[in-house]
DNA sequence: GAGAATATAAACAAGATACTCACATTTCGT
DNA sequence: ACGAAATGTGAGTATCTTGTTTATATTCTC
């Protein structure tokens, strides 16, 4: 008995070799987002993504060891999404407004394919063992962008941990509000989003 | 044919005449609301809920017809709970600081029993015909307050409306973010949160 | 104490769904 | 070209969930 347990499910059963399979499992991913985003966790299920993939749930099962695999794929994937696009605006120093524009730019559209997915994840998907510590370390580094970022742009150095969840939190809200009402792409919401995050941010003595 | 449509299912199967049948249903509705918010539409059952409340399946559907009539009737009693709670804060004319403070009180509080059920109620839960126009009169009217705020403390009557919007839903986001993490009652999250809306209200030309 | 109101929980019918397996088809190395 | 490996198929299954009914028991009201 040298392992800790049975075998927590590795990620795939099968590695794809060829084209066509990594096509395959391609389309898998992308169908479960599109399934996840538009119906949620509570309609999400094997078969269902085999058929908006177009693909056999036979071939679903080649690759993926059960379901929760297929999720953690879906959320790797998103997240990896999401964090480029902030990455991509906190990258080099600039104007806190040019900033805001990008980040609002970025994330809307992280969001514009599968609107909802974001929240579906965080919120309705169960996160399992496997992808427990992905989960974490994803909320970690996304923080510390904007964490990055609030540091840069203000002067009170007190308080960074807190302003800078407020901070995410509230543009998630509004991405997430906008995204439900098909709103996304209005340029007055875009506008505005990018107003909220100059404003609190240069609320107490903002750097440039 | 008089009748619109066959009958889209009563609200009470039968009203509670005695003392202890109306404490069954309150019961219910707080055992819902608590599953609900706890677990998520996905793991919202009829049975789970009668246990949850302490109380026999069949007395259930003695006052509800079927499930969704119970989820309508959680959804308008957290409705009504967290519409009084905006309207409080946005009652008389007030200090742009002071109704910042009161508002973030007010959600707070209706959000701290049932961390969750905000949003699960918006994101997950369907709206089925009985519940559509009570949900779009909810939405006018919660947007309404947050509308009259903003022309309150706000200078520039452009984009009213879409600043209105912005607002509230950074604020849920806020607060949603918050009660997943167990952090409502964090003082320096209250105070940022109060930050946020200031700074925004008063970003190009505040009142008061 | 009679009858109405209320509570109980076993049982059911219907459906959903995660997953397998035996077999068909395609690709690739040689 | 040919055989082996890779890939694709989808009907089938076994299990579980769950909304709802119903016959029966208990409690309240007058």
């Amino acid at each position: 008995m040298s392992t800790r347990i049975a075998k927590p499910a590795p990620r795939m059963r099968k590695e794809p070799r060829q084209a066509r399979s990594v096509a395959t499992v391609e389309a898998i991913i992308e169908a479960g987002a599109r399934v996840l985003s538009e119906i949620g966790w509570a309609g999400f299920s094997t078969n269902k993504v085999a058929e908006a993939a177009g693909v056999s749930i036979g071939s679903l099962y080649q690759y993926f060891p059960d379901k929760l695999a297929l999720v953690d794929a879906i959320r790797r994937r998103h997240f990896d999404h999401v964090l480029s696009a902030i990455r991509e605006a906190a990258a080099e120093e600039k104007p806190l407004r040019q900033f805001a524009r990008e980040l609002v730019r970025g994330m809307i559209a992280a969001h514009s394919i599968h609107p909802t997915l974001h929240q579906v994840l965080l919120d309705e998907a169960p996160g399992d063992r496997g992808s427990r510590a992905a989960h974490a370390s994803f909320q970690a580094r996304y923080l510390e962008h904007y964490r990055a970022a609030v540091a840069q742009y203000r002067r009170r150095l007190k308080d960074t941990e807190t302003v800078a969840r407020v901070l995410s939190s509230a543009v998630e809200g509004v991405i997430h509000n906008a995204a439900r009402r098909n709103m996304l792409d209005a340029p007055e919401l875009q506008k505005q989003l990018g107003e909220l995050i100059c404003a609190y941010l240069s609320g107490q003595g903002a750097r440039a």
